[in-house]
DNA sequence: CGACTTTGACCTGCGC
DNA sequence: GCGCAGGTCAAAGTCG
């Protein structure tokens, strides 16, 4: 099976020629070279994070919504949203409008799919408490409670997408107030998850880097965190790498005509 | 023996 | 009020 790894380019560990053996020519040279590398850089994260946000974005068919159930208090009391999803037909039923918490995050996850289990290692506990075969997904739809902390509220959700069984999708609902280890957030931690909560709910402490988390804030901790992922789910997942390739390539083909030697900052990238 | 999973029953919200 | 569907409970079973 073909495996694709990504390296991250460390700007300060490429050789460097020693300054006192070097022109001033060919520093001028070097740190434009550098420029331009972190400028790319920053071109195709740019590109990568498009992707990834698209890659981890709602699938209407796949929907999966918070539970009907005390729905009143809830949107009293923590801002729902509802969303017309893609107006109507499979993926909204009539009369069953869909409900999206504002504190919940959707996470994709890639599996073999040969195996039957509901279960996305992420770095918690969880403790299943049920299981429901839902009317528009025939694989049974998974319910986890965590089980690291008592006094921890976050639940997930989990269930095959009906499109793809080899994907699984998990809805994470709340936020995590403790360590997955079981200690205390920290209190910087706890105030970003705040403002996020729905990358709270995964990240910072996530530790499968297969899970794409759904980041909705962009405070700049959680984008170091999403980074951070996103890092780590290059390495792994097979189809955001595919993601990240198609990024790269279309950098190369725009920026073709400028550089000839694109693809030497590019094969740092990408070792196949 | 404790923690976890399974699974049928029950609860609740919603549309008709 | 009734039926449907999703979510939760809790007793029994399983496992290390």
């Amino acid at each position: 099976m073909e495996k694709t790894s990504l390296q991250f380019i460390d700007l300060n560990s490429k050789p460097m020629h020693n300054p006192s053996e070097t022109s001033h020519d060919e520093l001028i040279q070097e740190l434009s070279r550098m420029k331009w590398e972190n400028k790319k850089l920053n071109e195709i994260l740019a590109v990568v994070c498009r992707n990834y946000h698209d890659f981890t974005k709602i699938d209407c068919v796949e929907e999966l919504y918070a539970s009907r159930k005390r729905k009143s208090d809830q949107l009293q009391s923590s801002g729902h949203i509802f969303r017309g999803c893609c107006g109507g037909g499979e993926c909204s039923p009539p009369g069953r409008p869909r409900e999206i918490k504002s504190n919940t995050s959707r996470v994709h996850v890639r599996i073999d799919p040969s195996d039957t289990s509901l279960v996305v290692k992420d770095g918690y506990q969880w403790r299943k408490y049920g299981q429901k075969v839902t009317r528009d997904n025939p694989s049974p739809r998974a319910y986890y409670k965590c089980s690291l902390s008592p006094s921890c509220p976050v639940k997930k959700k989990v269930q095959r997408s009906a499109g793809d069984p080899s994907l699984l999708v998990a809805i994470y609902e709340g936020q995590h107030n403790h360590h997955p280890s079981g200690a205390e957030i920290p209190a910087a931690t706890a105030a970003a998850a705040a403002e996020a909560p729905a990358a709270a709910a995964n990240s910072p402490y996530l530790s499968d880097p297969t899970i794409c988390s759904r980041i909705e804030n962009e405070e700049s901790e959680i984008q170091q965190v999403l980074v951070e992922q996103m890092a780590s789910s290059l390495t792994r997942n097979h189809s955001f790498t595919a993601a990240l390739v198609a990024a790269i390539t279309g950098r190369i083909l725009d920026d073709g005509s400028e550089e000839n030697d694109d693809s030497y900052s590019i094969s740092r990238v990408i070792s196949e």
